[in-house]
DNA sequence: CTCCATCAGGATGTGCACATTTCTTGACGT
DNA sequence: ACGTCAAGAAATGTGCACATCCTGATGGAG
């Protein structure tokens, strides 16, 4: 299988596509924005084929909405719909801490402590910034804890649809998760093997999360690409290394 | 909101796209088989950037494998894979029959009714065909029963990842899930408002889909592109209207 | 003054042609 | 005889140019 590189290559897509969801990830991009195709080539500094490419795949992941022969915009999530991704990660987030609560091995409880302390290291920095990351990646790290590739996609898919919300409606309170204390509780009930409490906490924790996003409606205004996408282009493309490619 | 359809319009893709699917639904692509754009472009009398375009569709909704500068190719699931696609299912269906047991308007019980009804019709009938169908769609049912969008186009996109088996490895045995009694025997959980029943139904449902799937290993055979598509590319377009954009 | 029709400008969608890569076939050397 | 390498052919990937459609403005009629 060989795997070599061109010229060019995919990094060039990787990197438009990861440029954009950066962009929207920072709270660059207001909801409502259009992203032309011609504008945005001009600013990445890449064909507009490499710009539609990436924004089709956007499209279809959901972090874009497209309108034929219109554009594509960054869309407004309503109450209703995030409440809708709230539900679905709440089912199974609720099965994975039970599951994990019922069994689990002693590097995955390892890795749990680990990660719950550095997220408290965060918190007494104070780097908000890394708290996010770690925030959203504590959950995914519960489903990678059940050793299901399948589950751990569909679920950062929802995480990553979750936090849109913050990035886009409120980038001032970067504040992802109400506090590491409730992940911490959560590992330690899931370390106890009390399962029924690590559910119940784990849905606590999630209607949270509901109110304190339904409690800060997204802040209309336009934004202008050029800025938007200012020293965003070179920076790695992080988010994107958990999509490869499926290998027969 | 202006929905002029054009000449060829993007029916043409749906068309493009759900022949494919249908073709792989028959069990008329087997596992492995390349799909080169060049030639199914003629087969289907389109532009190759048709075809391509469904193609790479196709491939991120999971129905194809890409790799690059090499083709398209029909996967073949592995049985780890199909069973964490199973686990997964199993997750959320189970909360799923819990929630429509522990709550359902009238109207819900009347469709589960009705559609196990339909069921049980088919197989009188012997009608495989439509009992293959049916079979899926009650699984979607139960999604639609709990009002969440997001949820039933998540357990949708699970749901024909899992018929994919069915329809590719075994295309000769129609029988999608164990028999309509089963199904019977879960609504019937759900209407009678027992929860524990019901989930556990459920799971053992899903749990011998798995044994089932799992005692027919794919059989790999070479397939002509154009004896495969004879007599499909016409049909109207049935699974793809699920499918629409999304519209803010 | 308001409303509608018409038209120019720009953006999206599509087909085409070329560059690049990979697979196959055949010949050559060991 | 087998393995290796090279050259041709075919398929994939990409950029370009044109067709089609939407949007906003301008001018005329009521």
């Amino acid at each position: 299988m060989p795997r070599k590189p061109r010229k060019g290559d995919v990094a060039a897509d990787e990197a438009v596509y990861g440029a954009i969801r950066r962009a929207m990830h920072m709270g660059r991009l207001a909801p409502g924005t259009k992203l032309q195709e011609p504008a945005l080539a001009r600013v990445l500094g890449v064909s507009r084929e490499r710009v539609r490419k990436a924004l089709h795949r956007l499209v279809h992941e959901g972090w874009l909405t497209a309108i034929p022969n219109r554009g594509t915009f960054v869309p407004s999530l309503t109450v209703e719909e995030m409440r809708e991704i709230y539900d679905v990660r709440s089912m199974l987030e609720a099965a994975i801490v039970r599951r994990l609560s019922e069994g689990h091995t002693t590097a995955a409880a390892k890795r749990l402590k680990a990660h719950v302390a550095e997220e408290k290291a965060a918190t007494r920095r104070d780097d908000r910034g890394r708290l996010f990351e770690l925030s959203g990646e504590f959950h995914v790290l519960l489903a990678e804890l059940c050793g299901n590739d399948e589950l751990t996609r569909l679920l950062r898919g929802l995480l990553t649809r979750s936090t849109m919300h913050f990035s886009l409606a409120a980038p001032r309170q970067l504040t992802n998760c109400a506090g590491p204390h409730e992940h911490g509780d959560i590992a330690e009930a899931i370390i106890g093997g009390k399962a029924d409490r690590a559910a119940k906490l784990m849905l606590v924790h999630l209607a949270g999360l509901v109110t304190l996003q339904a409690g800060h409606p997204p802040e209309q205004k336009p934004v202008d690409l050029a800025e938007a996408f200012r020293d965003i282009e070179g920076k790695p493309v992080r988010e994107a290394i958990g999509r490869r490619i499926r290998n027969a």
